[in-house]
DNA sequence: ATCTATCTAGATCTAAAGGTTTAGATTGAC
DNA sequence: GTCAATCTAAACCTTTAGATCTAGATAGAT
């Protein structure tokens, strides 16, 4: 691994099963000073080994690949420990993927049918350790990414069919106490009161949660977002 | 809800608790042909109560208040379920709390460095339904992001701390079970076995896990990401 | 002033959980 | 063939946990 570093080109490999595409995408990038397509993948595993031989600066990653799908193709070579960066590149702008791509570190998702003008922009973001993400993309991303915290916050929002609700102060503290796995003695020392009194409020949680034991209660805190609510508590 | 939209203004709301900086903005927004500010507010309780009783279509949030934090005033607007869209804005470009801002719903963050055209552009882009994020603050957004997703991963990843993989099959089953708040008779139903047998097994899981009871267990288990490990042992 | 909710705590009981030891049966490894 | 790991299960015991009933103290509401 030779580096003679003197205004290096910065080195790009391109993944796609489509020769001729990637043919195009080669000669595109090519007639950039600052740029040099130095291999061709026409699937993952050889360019999985490409990387890992050459350790490029930049990977252009088709998405739509025959054998293995492209978000694993980026995690594996997440997993490969290179300061390789990746660029997504698909002919669709499903959110999803786009979602997906963003999550397991791709640096940039452009679509096919866009300007190869945005092409070189993106490498162009990328080179310098940016990230790049068209506007269109973008918007796409965050709708997506809001509906996936909205969502996972559902199974903690504070209405209707949440039982935690009708915890008082004090159950709540005990509670509390309880999703860290303290036993009764633990639980009367740590609030200062008498064991039966602590037995009395679990109870009274089983109760208001319907369940029978501490366990189910505290599955169902958990699983009602009740950690959050703890950090909000102790915040206020 | 009436809605008699001939090319009506689109009505925000500033939210800032430096009056002269509210009025700043007011003033510059009111400029502007396609928008009306209807209101300032200067803390979070009079906003949200302006909010919900004007539903404006946007509203700039300063994300530097006394009394109520940013983050907390947008998720108290989500709340209301209004058609509201929020506007962060601040005078740092702090990856967290961008990250949260956009995680709870907001739909644009700027910097109140920036030049007050981006200020326009970010209330064109949002008022269109789409979102608005600096090129700037976007990738630092992603940076923490990626991040955020990494260590995510890292909790429920395979190898050494996670004292889980010291289980044998059987274990997990039962543990599987103590993580459905599962008691000894049902599990000894569930597997066939007697209630010894899987007296001796959530014994061995005590050791193995180095816990006193089955809280304890079913807590670390969750925490070390067992219940991924589940799903995608029953897929198999 | 009375009523209701909440927090406190006692007594008493049963059921469940947890600890320890021992041991038979099976399986795969060396 | 022996060894180690695993799954099974018994006997015996101690400790928690959970259920129920009763009841005093306090605070806020009507």
């Amino acid at each position: 691994m030779r580096r003679a570093d003197f205004q290096r080109k910065t080195r790009v490999i391109v993944v796609d099963d489509n020769y001729d595409h990637a043919s195009g995408i080669r000669e595109l990038i090519n007639l950039e000073n600052d740029y040099e397509v130095i291999a061709n993948a026409g699937n993952v595993n050889v360019a999985l080994s490409l990387i890992k031989k050459y350790q490029p600066d930049i990977v252009l990653m088709d998405m739509n690949m025959p054998d293995i799908d492209g978000i694993t193709a980026i995690s594996e070579i997440e997993k490969l420990n290179v300061k390789t960066r990746v660029i997504a590149l698909t002919g669709y702008d499903d959110a999803d993927l786009i979602f997906r791509a963003m999550k397991i570190g791709a640096k940039g998702y452009i679509l096919k049918t866009m300007a190869s003008a945005q092409l070189i922009h993106a490498l162009d973001e990328v080179a310098q350790g940016k990230v790049y993400l068209p506007n269109v993309l973008c918007s796409k991303f965050f709708d997506y990414f809001q509906n996936y915290e909205k969502n996972e916050k559902q199974n903690a929002k504070e209405d209707e069919e949440n039982l935690l609700n009708y915890l008082t102060n004090r159950e709540e503290e005990v509670l509390g106490l309880l999703t860290q796995g303290v036993t009764y003695k633990g639980v009367a020392k740590k609030l200062f009161i008498s064991e039966t009194t602590v037995k009395t409020h679990v109870n009274n949680i089983f109760q208001k949660l319907q369940v029978n034991d501490r366990t189910q209660a505290v599955l169902y805190a958990i699983n009602k977002g009740f950690m959050n609510r703890q950090r909000v508590k102790i915040a206020v």
